[in-house]
DNA sequence: AACCAGGAGACAT
DNA sequence: ATGTCTCATGGT
C-alpha cells in the first residue's frame, strides 16, 4: 500500500486533528509523560490541577514535594511512577539550561542527539522521547505507538511483530521527513485506531480499506 | 464487572 | 535481544 494515499485518505475522513493537545513545548513533554499507558482525558485533569496550583512549570514541579505532585497528578493514574519521571524530566530540562524556555532544547544538537539524550532520561522511552521531539520541539521524529502497530498491522503494512526501531525506520522511508506531514500523520492513526483498531474491534467496515486491498484478508487481532 | 487507555523500567531468560 | 511483571485511576 501507498503510505502518503493513507495518510491522505485519512486526513480526508477524519479531518485535520490539531495535535498535540498542550498550550506550551513543556505542556507537551509533561503530558507526553503523563499519558503513558494512559487515556488522555485522565491526563487533561492532571495537568488542569498542575495549572490550579501554578505548578506547571520546571522549578514549581522541582520544587514540589514527591506527595504533593503525587496528588496533583493522581487522576492520571500511576502517581508514584510519574512523579519520579516528570522530575527527571524537568531535572534534565535544568541541567540542559533551559528551565525557562524548554523548546530551547532543539537549539542544543541535531535531531539524533538529542534523541538519545531524551532516551537517557529515566521515564523517557522511545514514544516519550519521539513525542517530545516532534510534538514539543517541532523535529520530525515518527511516533509509533499501539494504535500504529494495530492498524498498520491490520491493514497490512506491518506483520505485527516488528521492533519500535524497525516500525519508525519504514515510516522514515516512506515518507519525507516533513515535521507537519508526521504531526498529522500519526494524530490520524490514532484517530483511526480508536474508531476501527481497538483490541477488540467493533466495527471491522473501515472506510479505508479502499487504500488497503490486502486488510479485507488480514485476521483480526 | 472485566477490560482498557496515545508505556517504561526492572528483572529473568 | 526478547518476554513477563508492575505500576493505578477512571471510562465503557
Amino acid at each position: 500500500m501507498n503510505w502518503m494515499a493513507l495518510h491522505d485518505a485519512l486526513l480526508d475522513h477524519f479531518g485535520p486533528q490539531h495535535w498535540w493537545p498542550g498550550e506550551t513545548p513543556f505542556e507537551v513533554m509533561v503530558g507526553a509523560v503523563l499519558t503513558q499507558n494512559t487515556a488522555w482525558t485522565h491526563v487533561e485533569r492532571a495537568i488542569s490541577a498542575l495549572k490550579a496550583n501554578d505548578a506547571l512549570s520546571v522549578r514549581a514541579i522541582l520544587a514540589l514535594p514527591d506527595t504533593e505532585l503525587a496528588a496533583l497528578i493522581r487522576p492520571a493514574g500511576y502517581f508514584n511512577v510519574k512523579t519520579r519521571r516528570l522530575k527527571a524530566l524537568c531535572q534534565f530540562l535544568l541541567e540542559c539550561g533551559v528551565a525557562e524556555a524548554p523548546e530551547q532544547l532543539a537549539e542544543q544538537a541535531p535531531l539524533p542527539e538529542l534523541r538519545a539524550r531524551l532516551l537517557a532520561v529515566h521515564g523517557v522511552g522511545e514514544e516519550t522521547a519521539d513525542s517530545i521531539l516532534l510534538y514539543a520541539l517541532g523535529l520530525p521524529s515518527f511516533v509509533v505507538d499501539a494504535y500504529t502497530r494495530r492498524s498498520f498491522t491490520r491493514l497490512g503494512g506491518l506483520t505485527g511483530d516488528e521492533s519500535y526501531a524497525a516500525i519508525q525506520r519504514r515510516f522514515h522511508a516512506e515518507l519525507p521527513a516533513d515535521r507537519r506531514l508526521f504531526n498529522e500523520f500519526h494524530a490520524l492513526i490514532v484517530a483511526l485506531g480508536k474508531h476501527y483498531c481497538r483490541p477488540k474491534p467493533r466495527c471491522v467496515d473501515c472506510p479505508l480499506l479502499a487504500v488497503c486491498p490486502h486488510a479485507k484478508t488480514l485476521p483480526l487481532r
